[in-house]
DNA sequence: GCCGCTAGTTGAACGTGTTCAAATTCAGCT
DNA sequence: AGCTGAATTTGAACACGTTCAACTAGCGGC
């Protein structure tokens, strides 16, 4: 495969400013109104564009979410790494981010209800078994990375190796939480952070325990097989997309 | 509230025969074509009524999911029920109910992967965090019940309460594994659940510890907290229904 | 036999996401 | 200045899910 990874490269400084125009404008209109209730003739006319022209840089209305994922995973970035400089535990690292990564979406709550709704759709970045090289995911994961790297907590290599994504996947869980969280100002949200960081930590050390060394491995095979199968829906998808 | 729970009730015999006409044509096209390539108006054409008559009996072409979750539901049910009969160990038992499972969905492979485009959605019957009232999932989640009740093996009692919406959480997750499962005869879901159900049954084991008794009280108390969550999106989705 | 009522049925119309052939702009070249 | 080809932009057209006002069928009561 050469470099053909679809990148709907925009040509032209221009290109560049109308595609921006474009994606700010919905991001605009999605806060405001949510996902459904935004339509792209809307946006189009909002942004002062042709409908056709919308379709030009964002080929379909979900693109519009693959960047939105894109911007919200810069600007969580963004206060991760600073607050990361802070502190030493995992314990704390993780619940720094964790809150960090709500404290972000907070603006978007009623947009956010759709990111899920293709999820587990298989083309999604979203979804767990997904193709690893999808670059928002990656990124994405890459901050956990950081999350561990950081901490001199006694963890055993191999779960070291997996802890980064099974952090993902537990951020993903609250994530989803945090979109049916109706509570004020989410706090229900954060008191689940509170607890399941707390419990995700011991659970470490438990399973870093010399004791436990045989249903890590097993656990860990697992993951291996996981990873296996994903690499092999990743060819079916690259197959697909030549058609 | 009283008995408005909304069924889409026929109140004559011509009735139920049309809507029955109509949902098998629709699963028949499903099997054949996928969901997003069956459009409502092939359904009503080959089930040979119009296309307003559909939507009389299905508001909305989600419905069809709905009760296509129904039919596999009963369907597994029935298989499983014998399957349980003959054996008693929690593994033996967890592992007949899941291959069960995939063996019933298998004709719908090409189908499903539509189910969990919305399945984090609020409204859905597979979001985890969802009404408890849902009757599908409910249903889904007695029969796990079943498979906990009829084992012997010494499971303390609070986990014993929660084991039964585990194990859903967790064959949803294997569903969800399975719907991107293209190897032949889906041998890889088959290999999960062979590997799963084996490190489950550890888990379980080593959750019954009566060394583990702190952590397993703080992993239910959690479990409490996101029931608690899930009563309160329950009462804002009834708000919402009666706009 | 007729009335009136409810369940069932129809098809046209609407709004939406998406496609596409054609028109326009623009930078670089002669 | 004029030309050329690629990048960008346009708006009409399409297909689909969904809605709805109107129509029909069948049945219980007079």
């Amino acid at each position: 495969m050469p470099a053909t990874r679809k990148k709907k490269a925009t040509k032209t400084v221009k290109g560049d400013q109308t595609k921006a125009l474009i994606l700010e404008t919905a991001l605009e209109i999605f806060r405001e109104r949510g996902y459904d209730e935004t339509t792209m003739r809307v946006i189009a006319e909002k942004a002062g564009v042709s409908l056709g022209n919308a379709y030009y840089y964002f080929s379909s209305k979900e693109y519009l979410i693959q960047a939105f994922y894109q911007r919200m995973h810069d600007d969580h970035l963004a206060v991760s790494l600073p607050a990361l400089e802070k502190t030493k535990t995992l314990k704390a690292r993780l619940l720094a981010v964790m809150r960090l990564k709500i404290d972000i979406l907070e603006p978007y709550h009623q947009f956010a209800g759709v990111l899920f709704k293709t999820a587990a759709h298989p083309q999604s970045p979203l979804n767990p078994f997904a193709d690893e090289s999808d670059p928002v995911r990656q990124a994405s994961i890459q901050l956990f990375e950081q999350v561990v790297e950081g901490t001199k907590a006694r963890i055993p290599k191999d779960l070291r190796a997996e802890l980064p994504y099974l952090l993902w996947v537990y951020h993903m869980g609250i994530v989803l939480f945090w979109i049916h969280d109706q509570s004020p100002k989410h706090r229900r949200t954060y008191r689940l952070i509170d607890h399941t960081v707390d419990l995700v930590d011991k659970l470490i050390h438990l399973a870093s325990n010399p004791f436990m060394r045989p249903l890590r491995k097993q656990a860990l095979l697992l993951m291996d097989e996981l990873r296996e199968a994903a690499e092999e829906i990743e060819e079916d998808e690259e197959n697909e997309r030549s058609k």
